[in-house]
RNA sequence: GUGGGUGUAGUUCAGUAGGUUAGAACGUUGGAUUGUGGUUCCAAAGGUCGCCGGUUCGAAUCCGGUCAUCCACCCCA
């Protein structure tokens, strides 16, 4: 019986339309990032389970596509493990967590970065250091699918590693204006930064919930100051903190006028102040690059506090809510865990799916990007076929793309299948045509046809196609 | 992991006081036009109404379960 097709919840096959479309946002992603000097690497879709373990934090690990190991994995498992199995009491998440290590040893990649760290580590004696380097591969994540969110996608990473430089985290922002410049999707790039919300945090003497703190006040946009205020009561934060907190929240003006009130903050915090001094040398750098205009000093952005050190920047799409399409920071130490401490990176990741939903939804798509067939030639049959490869032949030479139909159908059926793929021009080289060593070109947009000699077929179509 | 919406032709969807043979549009195929597409006209093919069970003389329709999918939360690109 004949099995239903269908793909896993949250993947999605791509039609020859829809791949124009991703390669225009991944060749324009590619194009600029090359024009900054980066280079292009690959990392396996999958790496070792320990690779990826405890790099996301506890959410993360659960969210990882694990690989079931080969063979009879089964035999592998413990006795102590296999006997709390049969015992077929609820298994405990402690259980489950013992059983994956027995049983899975691979997992597909969650994100590029910490592969890349892995890369490094692996390669640091054949890396001249700073490296800039590119990787634009699928990701997966064992996410609930929704709007804007898939189960495998890709990313478009940037990074550079090995350079403290601030000029860096300056270079990426002016990279994130160039890419979406390019697609014309606006945008604002949220920009903040770890040490200054850590600053604060010790301000009101509360460093060690820096976490808590930022994500509370990242949901002010959704839950509201008094919701915020709750929610930060709720982590255990006293009132006094929390009152403390409150000028912090209500930072506003221009970046210069919110750097400005955060120095009286955090005078007295010495990695605050240090956080402030990264931030305005990023905002001058970008001022140089004319494209400090998009930016906003943003104290609600926390995302990805288990690694990044200093800058944290996200990048939103001013007319469509979708979350964020581009988002990273400085990771002061990324390589560190993998035994390789010491060497700094900043990067971001561009999220090319959710750039192909902002530009559809926007209908910022170019027309067509001329990648189709230009050239369809008729078949009449076996001997006519043959007569039209070398003409096939002639017009590759010279850059046409072109197609010699395979099968001997109805005229109809051809022409159909021309206007289908929108080819702009048909050959037609029946017996008529070939007795005179010519062929007939129609023009299938205007609906006209025209005879050339066989000699001068390349010249007549760059004739009919530069008109 | 938590909560909600939706499952009918290849696609988008109609279809209730439960009642013969479940419809449309688009797409596909054939024909009008045996060497001419895109427009037009005609015709055809295409469905176990997600799956399993229940109520009923009778279920696409009501009920329960299940699966799938979408949306929201958590988190994230």
């Amino acid at each position: 019986m004949a099995q239903k097709p269908g793909i896993p919840k949250g993947t999605r096959d791509f039609t020859p339309a829809q791949m124009i479309r991703r390669n225009y946002i991944f060749d324009t992603i590619r194009k600029v990032f090359k024009t900054y000097g980066y280079q292009a690497i690959e990392t396996p879709a999958m790496e070792s389970l320990h690779t990826l373990l405890g790099k996301y934090g506890d959410e993360g690990d659960k969210l990882i596509f694990k690989i079931l190991n080969s063979g009879d994995f089964a035999s592998k498992i413990d006795s102590s493990t296999a006997s709390r199995l049969s015992e077929g009491s609820a298994v405990p998440f402690e259980l489950s967590r013992a059983l994956t290590s027995q049983i899975s040893e691979k997992a597909l990649r969650y994100d590029l970065t910490v592969p890349f760290a892995r890369y490094i580590v692996q390669h640091r004696h054949e890396t001249t250091f700073p490296f800039k380097r590119y990787q634009i591969q699928p990701v997966w994540r064992a996410d609930r699918p929704q709007k804007g969110r898939y189960r495998e996608f890709y990313q478009c990473d940037v990074d550079v590693i090995g350079s403290k430089s601030l000029l860096n985290e300056a270079e990426l922002l002016h990279i994130i204006c160039e890419v979406f410049g390019r697609l014309k999707i606006s945008i604002r790039i949220k920009l903040n930064n770890r040490k200054i919300l850590a600053g604060i945090a010790e301000i009101i003497g509360q460093a060690d919930k820096i976490v808590d703190i930022t994500v509370a006040i990242d949901k002010l946009d959704k839950i509201g100051l008094d919701g915020v205020n709750k929610e930060l009561a709720r982590k255990g934060l006293p009132q006094e903190s929390i009152d403390q907190l409150q000028p912090i929240i209500h930072l506003s003006g221009t970046n210069s006028e919110k750097l400005k009130q955060l120095k009286t903050v955090l005078s007295e915090s010495e990695t605050g102040m240090q956080g402030i001094a990264e931030m305005s040398s990023v905002l001058d750098f970008s001022k140089e690059m004319d494209i400090s205009e998009w930016i906003d000093l943003d104290l609600t952005l926390a995302r990805g506090l288990n690694y990044y050190t200093g800058a944290i920047i996200e990048v939103k799409s001013s007319d469509i809510a979708i979350g964020s399409i581009c988002g990273g920071g400085r990771y002061d130490d990324l390589t560190g865990i993998f035994g390789l401490p010491d060497v700094s990176g900043v990067g971001v990741s561009f999220g090319a799916d959710r750039i192909y939903d902002v530009l559809e939804q926007t209908e910022l798509f170019p027309e067509d990007s001329g990648s189709r067939t230009q050239i369809l030639i008729v078949n009449f049959g076996e001997d006519e076929l043959k007569a039209c490869i070398p003409i096939a032949i002639t017009l590759r030479d010279a850059g046409f793309s072109v197609e010699l139909y395979p099968d001997q159908v109805k005229m109809k059926k051809q022409m159909s299948y021309a206007n289908a793929n929108s080819i702009p021009y048909v050959i037609l080289a029946g017996q008529q045509e070939l007795s005179e060593n010519s062929v007939t070109v129609k023009d299938m947009t205007e609906g006209n046809q025209s005879s050339s000699l066989i000699t001068n077929i390349v010249d007549h179509l760059n004739n009919l196609m530069n008109d």
